[in-house]
DNA sequence: GTTTTGGTAGCACGACTGTGCTAGTTGGAA
DNA sequence: TTCCAACTAGCACAGTCGTGCTACCAAAAC
């Protein structure tokens, strides 16, 4: 073998190759040439880690995926369900270049997903997983009292709100920077608590 | 000339076309051929409405945000803010299967205005004009005491909410019902008088 | 009648696509 | 040393791409 490099590794080169491309040429110019340039290789040798492109492009997505779950898995969980709930929230908004390339690269893998069965998978996976926290997210602060008891109800709004905020902020850069979108969260928050105490009352 | 046929219905019959193929195959495969085998046309012909293919993507778009536009204006306004908001938003939610066909397209060509500075921008004016009516409709909630008195903050999230909510019907359309999007409408309205009732009395 | 105009059709070109395939190269194992 | 597996490189093929271009046709204008 040549200078020993982790296959491991070469493949998550690839994947940044990728992503790279699609945010400064878009996803219909992720070609197995373009990227190969991109990474450096030669087209053959990027066939000798992914063997077709349709292979290229689930792992490149299901890459993203993990690592937006394993930053989240990441967090030091806080014991409080209001401070929980604005920690995990910002972690999924992009307050940070690092995040916002993740945006913009699962908006266009979510785009491509819906004429690719393969992708259309992963895409509903992490929907369903996405789903699954704000649902744990809305049963810690409605069990504090601080959101309404209607949980499927308000898991779906909040569900709905994140993801918009996170298009909005991927469309529209400029209007959105970190200090909005952490005092939209709050603002959401507030208003889940503010909702809460008053069906309490009646 | 042969059979005389409106040349703006003829590019408009193209957009059709244009729909369909990205609904059947995803936005990758709008090439000029297929489009023109799609809409039954040569390509010569096809060619003879649209001279390049940004300028078909860009007339494709921008007919898709007009339809959406104009069929808004056509509401009769409810007088009620509530039923104005009601009828506002449900006009704006895949319900049917017209609008969940242009809700998806809609998805693709936001997708694609990313890393296309046309596109990009009749996106950035179709997001102002949204923006701007859910403004108008959380103006009117709140001068009736049916929403929160911070128009901005409401709007921001009203919007968000909104487009959230479109994109996940289009992701996963099986558990996105008509029933279940109206009633996450009145969810939502319900939630803002609410709030603006507690914050009221405090 | 001829000319003009609006529309249709499709070939040709060069560029790009994904993938099959062969050849070569390198470094550790036998 | 020989051998082998991992890896790199890139050519070849068939197909698609956008667009320039010419040819053709039918009806309206002259």
């Amino acid at each position: 073998m040549p200078i020993v490099v982790d296959p491991v590794q070469r493949r998550l080169d690839v994947v940044a190759a990728v992503v790279r491309v699609i945010r400064r040429d878009g996803m219909e110019h992720v070609s197995v040439r373009n990227v190969a340039r991109e990474a450096g290789l030669s087209m053959g040798s990027l066939r000798h880690y992914f063997v077709s492109q349709s292979e290229l492009m689930i792992f490149a997505f299901q890459t993203i995926i993990d690592r937006i779950e394993a930053r989240l898995a990441a967090l030091q969980p806080a014991a409080d369900p209001r401070q929980r709930a604005e920690q995990v929230l910002a972690e999924l908004l992009p307050l940070d270049d690092e995040r916002r390339a993740e945006n913009e690269v699962w908006l266009a893998f979510t785009a491509r997903a819906t004429a690719d069965p393969a992708l259309r998978e992963l895409r509903a996976g992490a929907y369903d997983n996405l789903r699954a926290g704000c649902r744990h997210l809305i049963t810690g602060l409605s069990a504090a009292g601080l959101a309404p008891t209607d949980i499927p109800a308000e898991t779906e709004r909040l569900h709905a709100w994140l993801d918009g905020l996170a298009v909005h902020a991927a469309m529209r850069a400029d209007l959105h920077t970190p200090e909005s979108l952490t005092a939209a969260i709050a603002r959401h928050l507030d208003a889940l608590a503010i909702e809460a105490k008053a069906l309490r009352l009646t």
